[in-house]
RNA sequence: GGGGGCGUAGCUCAGUUGGUUAGAGCGCCGGCCUGUCACGCCGGAGGUCGCGGGUUCGAGUCCCGUCGCUCCCGCCA
């Protein structure tokens, strides 16, 4: 109609509006093939506008990069767009099979508390000041662990909850300060009870989402394994490049760096990059990244073609090496003319992980993964305690809840727990291509032992009483066996939707500060809320 | 707490060894256009160069500080 026409020239983006007419199909010389409604058009009789829009403050399309700032400030605006839009569904899809999937299997999901009492142990509590008992606070739970073993002890055998839990550590990529987890907990159950839960739930996952993962049961990896192979407790296996051992290789050398390593107990363990040809300036930024990752410094050797008259090697340290030695490295490393030698010499675990940053970076820069392959794998059996040597103490790994086993991964009694370095855990980390979503462990359910635990790490009766009393006291009444596993649902649906940061997937996420660019906060209060708290600001 | 990157028009960006009046594309505003669908054509507006200080005859550019965003180390039982 010539007035809706007329009305039509009016409409700027981001307008709502009613338009009334009829379908009918577009001539032919009209069809736009690209796009799904292109064969058909609405001839418009009456049009209504709603309500007009400002110029938006970026394009709401769906190709326009835009500051990330911009879109969370603006987030009503950027959620239209199809990204988002298709991120948000996905995610829900994720959720919705979860549900259904733990609903098949008689799991109950249980709500646990939000306003709880701060353990400090692990990460950071949010505080939260409370009114009835001024100077006192409530703590924001970091998960929901203690309340899900309540809740075994309790009667409920199978428990899941999809729950927010609370950090106050610094951001980043895969990690904010809130964020939500798929939490279950089972009783009367072993390691592989959990496990085949999580492929049974995930699997469906992965396969109603279209992400292309091995069959069950995926493969099981130990700790150890993935730490000697890839660097790493969340290895990327579906590239090469692994990690190796030179100790023997270099055992008697007179190079300082290798000897006095190897004298000080630590290794020296290198990765074959293969054949690339990299420019100083790049081998001086793997350098530094294995200096960012806590390394000395970082060797590097292109080997040479085989001709006499060639040193073996171009390298700062080729003159420091025997002509045996640089064999032997090249053999374990099972070294070609042209390959690209890096090598680490430096405690263990520090070796590992400068080794293992090299490793996904030079995947990274050599486009090493192959297209649309993906791999997941349980990490299992990882050692129960780590020495803090700043604390000069033992701390538990994974949390002082977990049961620990034997070296041999038989499941450790009170009379075991007697040498914290030698003793593993029955805990076990879902790693998918490289990254962890999950991670959980057969618990404590006797309390002799639980008590045990607590005393190896420095936590006596009296203050585990204080601070875990509940648990403690319950324990007491028969608890079941009983163990879980928790998964982050803003990874998985970040990995699912192709994103490189959980951001992408969550509708209103804080910024890595911390903040909320949308609402402001955190935000000053007025006097009259902190009198009511009991509080006043120091300054 | 530490290191890297970014910050210039509404958006995305360019801006040389410091040098006249800071540019482009998109968007926006006005005009023309009844078959467009990344429309087209003509015209126009729009900038405390994140903020503060310093060096200099002169700073978007160099130096110091600071704020914001981001990636990483630490941290994340």
């Amino acid at each position: 109609a010539p007035e809706a026409h007329a009305e039509a020239h009016r409409l700027r983006a981001e307008d709502v509006i009613t338009a009334t007419g009829t379908i009918r199909r577009r001539d032919p010389e009209n069809i736009n093939p690209n796009l799904p409604t292109g064969e058909i058009e609405l001839a418009v009789q009456a049009l209504e506008i709603l309500a007009d829009a400002d110029t938006p403050p970026f394009p709401v399309d769906d190709e326009s990069a835009v500051n990330e700032d911009l879109r969370l400030r603006h987030r009503s605006l950027d959620l239209r767009r199809a990204p988002m839009q298709e991120a948000i569904a996905l995610r829900h899809e994720v959720v919705k099979t979860i549900r259904e999937v733990l609903d098949d299997r008689d799991f109950l999901e249980i709500e646990t508390p939000f306003l709880t009492r701060s353990t400090p142990e692990g990460a950071r509590d949010f505080l939260v000041p409370a009114r009835i008992a001024p100077g006192s606070f409530y703590a924001l739970p970091q998960s929901p662990q203690l309340f899900k073993q309540l809740l075994m002890i309790g009667g409920f055998e199978r428990y899941y909850q999809i729950v927010r839990c609370f950090r106050d550590e610094d951001a980043r990529a895969d990690r904010l300060p809130e964020f939500t987890q798929l939490d279950v907990e089972m009783a009367f159950v072993e390691e592989d009870d959990v496990l085949e839960t999580t492929e049974a739930t995930l699997g469906e996952v992965f396969r109603r989402c279209g992400l292309d993962v091995p069959t069950p049961p995926w493969p099981r990896m130990t700790h150890a394994e993935a730490v000697s192979r890839f660097g790493s407790d969340r290895p990327d296996t579906r590239f090469g490049l692994e990690l190796r051992d030179l100790g023997t290789a270099v055992a008697d050398s007179e190079f300082k760096v290798f000897s006095g390593a190897l004298e000080d107990g630590g290794v020296v363990r290198g990765v074959n990059a293969g054949a690339r040809e990299l420019p100083r300036s790049e081998l001086d930024a793997l350098t530094e990244l294995a200096k960012q990752h806590g390394a000395k410094g970082l060797v590097w050797a292109f080997v040479q073609g085989g001709e006499p008259a060639r040193p073996a090697w171009r390298s700062p340290i080729a003159k420091f090496l025997t002509p045996r030695e640089t064999n032997a490295i090249q053999r374990a490393l099972e070294a070609k003319p042209g390959d690209l030698l890096l090598i680490v010499a430096d405690r263990a675990p520090v070796a590992a992980q400068a080794l293992g940053a090299l490793r996904l970076e030079l995947a990274r820069r050599f486009d090493l993964v192959p297209a649309g392959s993906h791999d997941i794998r349980f990490i299992v059996r990882f050692p129960m305690f780590s020495y803090d040597a700043d604390a000069g103490r033992w701390d538990a790994e994974h949390h002082p809840f977990t049961a620990p086993s034997t070296a041999a991964g038989e499941p450790a009694t009170v009379e075991d727990l007697t040498d914290p370095g030698t003793l593993l855990s029955r805990s076990y980390d879902l790693v998918l291509d490289g990254n962890e979503i999950g991670g959980g462990s057969i618990r404590n359910h006797r309390s002799d032992v639980q008590q045990r635990v607590f005393e190896l790490i420095g936590i006596g009766p009296d203050e585990a009483q204080a601070r875990f009393g509940f648990l403690l006291d319950a324990l007491r009444y028969g608890a079941p066996p009983h163990g879980g596993i928790a998964f982050g649902i803003d990874r998985i649906v970040a990995l699912l939707a192709g994103r490189d940061n959980i951001r992408e997937v969550i509708a209103f996420p804080k910024a890595t500060s911390g903040g909320d660019p949308l609402t402001g906060a955190p935000a000053p209060v007025d006097d009259v809320q902190l009198r009511e708290l009991g509080l006043r600001l120091r300054g």
